[in-house]
DNA sequence: GAACTTCGTCCGATGCATGGACAAACTTCC
DNA sequence: GGAAGTTTGTCCATGCATCGGACGAAGTTC
C-alpha cells in the first residue's frame, strides 16, 4: 500500500481495513483470530473491520470451523458475487464487454465487431457495448475497467493516442464516468492483462512481466505488486523494437521491428511467402498441431525471435515470470519452450535458471484483467504475494 | 513511503516525521508554515515533527525569512553535517571508504589497492579500511553503506556471490555491523550508484536507470523512487546478456556478449589488435581526445553497441532518464552521444524522444550512493520527485 | 497609528489501535 | 460426567495520533 502523501488516523483505518480485506479475500475461509495473527492487528481491529465489510456485504460469516482446542472459529470469506465488475477489452477486432465477478468469474458478456470504427464513432460503440454489458448485472456494480489499445495515462483515464481508433488525448474515463454514473478506470490492453494474470493468475509475486502476442505485440508489467507504466506510459511497447536492422519494412516506417519478425501477421505473411497462399491463424494453427514441418519452423522461428528480444529483459530486470498471451499462445508449449530457450540463450545462466516462461491459461485476460483494475483501484487493495511470506511473519 | 503492513497511531506519526524531514531536507530553507502546506499537514502536527527533528539534531532554525505581509516565517534547514555517513566501494581494484555528509559532499576518504583479494582476506580489508575512514569522522556516524560487487540480496545485507572476491553467500552486512556496532547496509555497486544519483543528482524523477560501464558492465534501477534489485537480486545485470552471438568469446563461457563488444576491457582489446599496442584507458581516452580517427571509431562502436543493448529498454520501460557513469564516461559527449543514438533508433519514435541520456557528473557515485542508501533506511526517507507537484498539490 | 495578514503555539475534541478482562464454546483429562 | 484448560470474539478504559479553532507575536499596508 504506497502511501506518498501524509498519515491520518482516518487513512490508518482504511489502510488496515483494506489490509483485512485483502487477508480475507486471499486465504477465505478464515476466522478473525487468524486475519489477526496474520496481520498482526489485534483482534478488537479486525473485529470492527471486519464489522464494517460485513455491513457493506463485501464480507460475510460462512459458519464454524474445526476447534483447535477451544471455541471454534467463525469462518469469513469475500463472497465472489458481492460485487460485480464490468471489464472492457477494446480490441483490434472486437468491442467486449462483460460482466465478472470479484473472482474474475465471467457472468456474462457482449461483443461487437468494432472493424474500422474510429474517432467518436469508435467512442460511442463502446459506451454501447458497455451498457448492454451492465443491462446484465443482476447486483451491485463497483465500476468499470477498460482496456485500452495504445498509449494510455492511467492516472487520468486518458487516451494519449490509439492510433487504429484516431483517438489523440481522449479523456476515456471521465467521458464514460458522466455517461454511466460509475467509477470508470482505464489502461493500457497489456497493462490491464498483465493485472489480470496477477490477481486471478494460479501464484501471484511482487513481479510480473506479460507478453500478449498476436497482430502485434506488447507487454504489460507488474513491478513490485502494481502495474508499472513507465513516466511517460510507454512501458510494454515492445512490439517496435528494432531486431532485425535490415529487415521488413515495419508499419511505423523502421524496418525489423520485432512484429516484422514475431508476430501473427509476421507469422502468416512469411508463410504466404513460402507457400504462395494466404492461411488463417486459425488454419496455421491447425497446421502447426499437425506437425507440418514447414509451418512449424516458421513458427517457432517466429518464437525464437521474441525470445531473443525477451532475453534482454532477464538481465535487465530478472524479473522470474514471464506470461505468454494472445492468440499466438494458441501455437501451445513448442512454441513458448522456443520462446522461452531463445531468451535463456541470450542471458547469464545464473539469472536464467530461475526464470519461468508459462502460458497464460486465463481466457479473455484483458476483460478479466480491466475488471480487476476496478477491484484494486475501487477497494484500494494491493494484493500482496501469496504463499510468501507476509513482512509481518518475517 | 511503502507500508506493507499493519497501520498504527504510531506509524502514522512516523510517516508524518519522516515526509517532514524530507520536505525540509529538499526545500530548505523553508519555514512551517510552508511544509504544512506543501504536505497538507497541519501547522500543529509540523511543529511538533520539527521539535522532534531538532532535539535529535537532525533539523535546526536558521533565521527569519520575508514578511509576505505578516509575522516573518522561521526558517528551517537540515545541516548537512548533522550525520555523518561512512560510503564504502569495494571496487575492482581500490576499496574506497569515505566520510559523507547528508548531501553527498566527501569530508574525508581512505583508499586500499585490493589486488585480488579474495575470501576473508578481501572481508578483513574491507573492514580495516571502513575502520579507518570511521577514525576521520568528526561527528555522530548514522550508519556504513557498502556497495559490493556481485549478487546482493540487499534485505539481509548477504552477498549471494561475488565472483572476484570468492564470497558466496556471505553474510556482509551482520558481519561488519558486529565487528564495528554500527547500522550497516549493503547493496550491489550499481544499485548503489544508482541511488546516489537519485538522491544527490542535479534532477529527481520516479525512475532511473544508470549504466556503469568499466571492466564489465552493469546497471541500476529506481523505480518508483526506489531501487530495483528484481526477484533475485539480479536486476542491472546485463554485461552479459548476449549481443553477438557470433562475437567473441565472454569469461562467462558464452559468446558475445555485451562486454566483450562494448566494456573498457572490449576497446582496448579491440585497439591492441587492431594496432598491436596495448595501451592503457587513460591513454586510449588522451588518443581520443586528441582525435585520433581510428581510436574514435572503435570507441563508438563499443558505445553504438552499449546503445542497441539498451534501446531495448525504452520500449519496455519507458523509463525517460539514463545516466552513463563509470571510467568509459572519460570518453565524453562523443561516446554517450553515440550510445542514446544507437538506443533511439532502436525504439519506437514516441518513446525515444522524450528519453534522455546523460554523462554522470557525481564523482565517486559508488561511495556517494552508499552513504545514500544508509541515509535513506536509517531516517526512513524515501525521497520523492522533486518539482514536480507532489500527490496533494494536484 | 489602526486594520489586516501571517506565523507559530496552545488546548480541547475526535478517532484510532491497544491490551486486559470477560463470556461463550469447545477439547482434554481425570 | 465434570473440572480444567484453550481458543474465539466482544467490551471497555487508556494512550496516542491528528485536527480545528483560538490566541498572541510579529510583521505589512494604508
Amino acid at each position: 500500500m504506497d502511501q506518498q502523501g501524509k498519515a491520518t488516523n482516518r487513512e490508518t483505518r482504511e489502510h488496515n481495513d483494506r489490509l483485512v480485506l485483502a487477508t480475507v479475500y486471499d486465504d477465505s475461509p478464515v476466522s478473525r483470530a487468524d486475519v489477526a495473527r496474520r496481520t498482526r492487528l489485534t483482534r478488537t481491529t479486525v473485529s470492527d473491520a471486519v464489522e464494517r465489510w460485513v455491513a457493506a456485504g463485501i464480507c460475510r460469516e460462512v459458519g464454524r470451523g474445526p476447534s483447535t482446542g477451544g471455541k471454534a472459529p467463525i469462518l469469513l470469506e469475500v463472497p465472489a458475487d458481492a460485487r460485480l465488475l464490468i471489464g472492457v477489452d477494446l480490441g483490434d477486432q472486437v468491442f467486449t464487454a462483460a460482466v465478472v465477478n470479484l473472482r474474475g468469474g465471467i457472468r456474462g458478456r457482449v461483443d461487437a465487431p468494432s472493424g474500422n470504427a474510429s474517432g467518436r464513432g469508435a467512442l460511442e460503440l463502446a459506451i454501447d457495448v458497455i451498457e448492454r454489458a451492465l443491462q446484465l448485472a443482476d447486483g451491485p456494480v463497483l465500476g468499470v475497467g477498460i482496456g485500452a489499445p495504445g498509449l494510455v495515462d492511467a492516472t487520468a483515464g486518458t487516451v494519449i493516442r490509439a492510433v487504429t481508433r484516431d483517438w489523440r488525448m481522449l479523456p476515456l474515463g471521465p467521458i464514460v464516468e458522466e455517461r454511466l454514473g460509475l467509477a470508470v478506470h482505464v489502461a493500457n490492453d497489456c497493462q490491464v492483462a498483465v493485472l489480470g494474470e496477477h490477481v486471478f493468475g494460479p501464484t501471484r509475486g511482487p513481479n510480473l512481466i506479460m507478453v500478449k502476442a498476436g497482430r502485434g505485440i506488447g507487454a504489460g508489467l507488474v513491478i513490485n505488486g502494481a502495474p508499472f507504466p513507465g513516466d511517460g506510459y510507454g512501458a510494454g511497447e515492445i512490439g517496435h523494437t528494432v531486431v532485425a536492422p535490415d529487415g521488413r519494412m515495419c508499419s511505423c516506417g523502421r524496418r525489423g521491428c520485432l512484429e516484422t519478425v514475431a508476430s501473427a501477421t509476421a507469422i502468416l505473411d512469411e508463410l504466404a511467402d513460402r507457400f504462395g497462399r494466404r492461411v488463417s491463424l486459425e488454419e496455421a494453427v491447425e497446421q502447426f498441431r499437425t506437425g507440418d514441418p514447414r509451418v512449424r519452423e516458421v513458427v517457432l522461428e517466429a518464437g525464437r525471435q521474441l525470445g531473443t528480444a525477451l532475453g534482454g529483459l532477464i538481465g535487465a530486470l530478472h524479473v522470474r515470470r514471464f506470461v505468454l498471451a494472445g492468440p499466438l499462445a494458441a501455437f501451445g508449449e513448442p512454441w513458448s519452450e522456443a520462446v522461452a530457450a531463445a531468451a535463456k540463450a541470450r542471458a547469464l545462466d545464473a539469472l536464467a535458471a530461475d526464470t519461468t516462461f508459462e502460458l497464460g491459461l486465463i481466457e479473455d485476460v484483458v476483460v478479466v484483467g480491466a475488471s480487476a483494475l476496478v477491484m484494486t483501484r475501487e477497494l484500494g487493495l494491493t494484493l500482496a504475494p501469496l504463499g510468501a511470506p507476509r513482512p509481518h511473519e518475517r
